[in-house]
DNA sequence: TAGTGTGAATTCATTCACAGCT
DNA sequence: AGCTGTGAATGAATTCACACTA
């Protein structure tokens, strides 16, 4: 029910998050509230589209003095989280996987990455980083018991495909993909793919973009 | 002079640089020719949107059997790469830095990591992942040394703004920040933040709404 | 005075639709 | 028949600009 509680852009989403973040830190330095155009610097945007996101949320923000950040940061919780923490699993743990669930230690977010699989008997059985390691074998059965529907592929390229497809048989419902390939998975499971050649590609790209701009 | 030889979006640039990549996969096939919804699949669009990018490339593809890989290839590399290989510096060998530097390792694209840089005097010196990594302290000589233009930052949050600081006054063009937060810098350096927690944020957030979407 | 909220205008990206080629 | 190339139409995201508020 509660139809189309309107819907809201990938960018605008992108952009609460990394609000979100600002928010959280300047409230532990003890700021209470907050400007759109301070909002602004951070994502290298402008205030008035600020102010739009901020809207969609169902925001509240008021005139002269700025948005209270407090409320804020509940707000964009309300719209970004589950109500519940998310389960997420990370499979592959290579050198990057690793570095994946070190990334993600320590820090207190609405989700969790609460177990790591990899093929490798080696590996399993043991703790890494905090969390145990499981084989592969026992992905669905994990899977089940700790309520997971989030994944992050961290395996080499060859085998991404093959293990998307264990994933999707287990039930996940998003993965968030760091092998440089397209997955092709049959149902509606949403993939990311977050292509760190094409990031790197780009920034070298527009680095000379700004040089020739200069140069005018 | 040759001025604006035409504003290519940051989508596109995307999307050529995974476009390539595909191209180059299935050339190693033996593949010669493509077509648009070949393409199209490999980056979820239409094949009318591949056609449009392939256009402004200065495209050439044509009618009925689709484009050439090879010239595709090469097109596409004339507009993304700089005439030379780009010199990468890696910096913040914890990690994540680490898994970098293994995920760059033995492909040859048209940019290659050719030194790490680390605080901890115990990480320099060495070799890792076939890179010399050195002191900070060298940061300036060896970035004029071998040319190095664009630097990926993955070191810890708390020092990235101080780090990305000495980058620009080595004369840094381009940065890939790897930390969670926004750089201030004060002149046209480009910086790009690929941010972990905003896209597995994101990845969450749209799982949720394909259920809703299926609810309906 | 210095901010917010938001219609309207604008700019940018994508898709449609169809002529033209092979 | 089945593709490409591309103007024209559409649709989305951003910015403008201004009334409004504390």
């Amino acid at each position: 029910m509660l139809k189309m509680k309107k819907k809201i852009s990938e960018r605008t989403i992108e952009r609460l998050s990394i609000y979100r973040r600002y928010l959280k830190e300047i409230q532990a330095q003890g700021k209470s509230r907050v400007y759109s155009h301070e909002l602004a610097k951070v994502v290298s945007g402008t205030a008035a589209q600020v102010r739009r996101d901020l809207m969609e949320v169902g925001c509240n923000g008021c005139s002269s003095k700025g948005y209270e950040v407090e409320s804020l940061i509940i707000e964009i919780g309300d719209l970004l989280d589950c109500s519940e923490v998310e389960n997420v699993a990370l499979v592959g743990v290579g050198n990057l996987g690793r570095a994946v669930l070190g990334f993600f230690s320590g820090k207190k977010e609405n989700f969790d990455i609460v177990a790591a699989f990899d093929s490798n008997p080696d590996k399993c059985g043991r703790i890494i980083c905090g969390r145990r390691c499981y084989h592969m074998d026992d992905l669905q059965e994990v899977f089940q018991k700790n309520r997971i529907s989030t994944a992050i592929l961290a395996v080499p390229v060859e085998e991404a495909e093959k293990v998307a497809k264990t994933l999707v048989e287990a039930g996940v419902r998003a993965i968030l993909n760091f092998a440089p390939t397209h997955l092709t998975v049959n149902n509606d499971v949403f993939i990311h793919t977050l292509d760190m050649t094409m990031e790197l590609e780009k920034t070298i790209f527009f680095s000379r973009q700004n040089l020739n701009l200069k140069e005018g």
